[in-house]
DNA sequence: TAAATTAGCGTACAGTTGTAAGCTGAGATA
DNA sequence: TATCTCAGCTTACAACTGTACGCTAATTTA
């Protein structure tokens, strides 16, 4: 094996141990970097061949969470393409992310609210891009116009957020429970945009 | 000064201090008990004569901000009985207090998401009085079937609390744009679970 | 082949943490 | 007044933290 190969190996292993760590309810400001070295099987010193910081570890985390989460974004249009409820498909395999991947959602979540700016900024970030793709899709699918549109995505953005938070801790039953009101709740955003839209059509909202 | 009397002025010195602590951007498991003993201005040994646990602690300051945040509805209450709208008259309500209490509300957003269950818990059931609340009094003057008013007020108090969370970092512009943009949000929530009722009058939501 | 680079290691140190043990002095009680 | 109670103190210790420094061994480069 190369050098480099090596190195990347190293570094993965760095990654899947925080991850490991994070998993066991821990903030990413509350697991160190010495139990970082020991998940990924090396010497505490040798963490800075690979990251400055810890906080360089974490930013590197939470890209990996943004990225998943575009990817959650690509397969929810697949499905919906595909047939299917638009709200319904969404929430479900919103709701399929987090059983799946629970820590990676959970590091979002609690880094959008935690201790370090860079964290917030970055993880606000990638919700961003989530509401911006979701308030495209209902300008060009619902013909709703642009300012309604924004208010009604970063609504339904921060209920699904919240409700995935909910989620978070749920056994299947309330999960499904959870799942059914999110649906519902997500109507009444889309419904009354609509009503909204109609009675003052040319608004700026 | 009686020993009662003193133990009570330690003690509040201790809470005190624990919260200009949180005012610094940390978290309840972020601050450590000698701090919040220096702070209080006692031994770090002290400390033991007033709470068994830093965990003993925190659940207090979380009552204390549930108890905060049960005032704040007496007094939205109060000021919509007054007159003004009632969406407007909430929200502008909810920010001013996360401004003048910026340090409580964080504690009750952070802990939500945070790394102990038993303060998750303690929040959530704040949070939950906050939304039964809020649906009784959906029930009451809006004449709104028992089931929708539920969902509607879960999903406004998700928006209002998800938006907090925005305005607690931003500045007085900032803060005033999301106001406007919250207000408009739960309109559509209202307008959506009123069409939402009419279209299916009967139903169990 | 000889020289340079570098991932990973071991040692070391100063700083922090929670908390156990026992003392003191002042208020409470009898 | 004599005894008891107990809030707060000091000292002490073992555990953990981040990271500076220098070494080693193996890969890469010349």
């Amino acid at each position: 094996m190369s050098r480099q190969e090596q190195k990347q190996k190293t570094r993965q292993n760095i990654i899947a141990g925080a991850f490991q760590l994070l998993n066991e309810n821990r903030t990413l400001s509350a697991i160190s970097l010495r139990e970082v070295a020991r998940e990924a099987g090396i010497a505490p010193t040798s963490f800075y061949r690979h990251f400055k910081d810890m906080d360089e570890l974490g930013l590197t985390l939470v890209d990996e969470a943004g990225l998943a989460l575009r990817q959650l974004m690509r397969q929810a249009r697949r499905r919906i393409a595909s047939g299917g409820g638009v709200i319904d498909t969404s929430v479900d395999t919103f709701m399929e992310f987090i059983s799946a991947n629970s820590n990676v959602f959970r590091l979002l979540l609690r880094e959008h609210t935690g201790t370090s700016a860079a964290y917030r900024l970055a993880v606000s970030r990638e919700i961003q891009h989530f509401t911006d793709e979701l308030s495209d899709y209902i300008i060009e699918q619902l013909r709703i116009p642009h300012d309604i549109a924004v208010l009604q995505a970063e609504s339904m953005v921060r209920l699904v957020f919240s409700a995935g938070a909910d989620a978070l801790e749920a056994d299947t039953i309330l999960k499904n429970d959870i799942s059914d009101r999110l649906k519902r709740q997500l109507r009444f955003i889309q419904l009354g945009s609509l009503a909204y839209w109609q009675t003052m059509p040319e608004s700026q909202a």
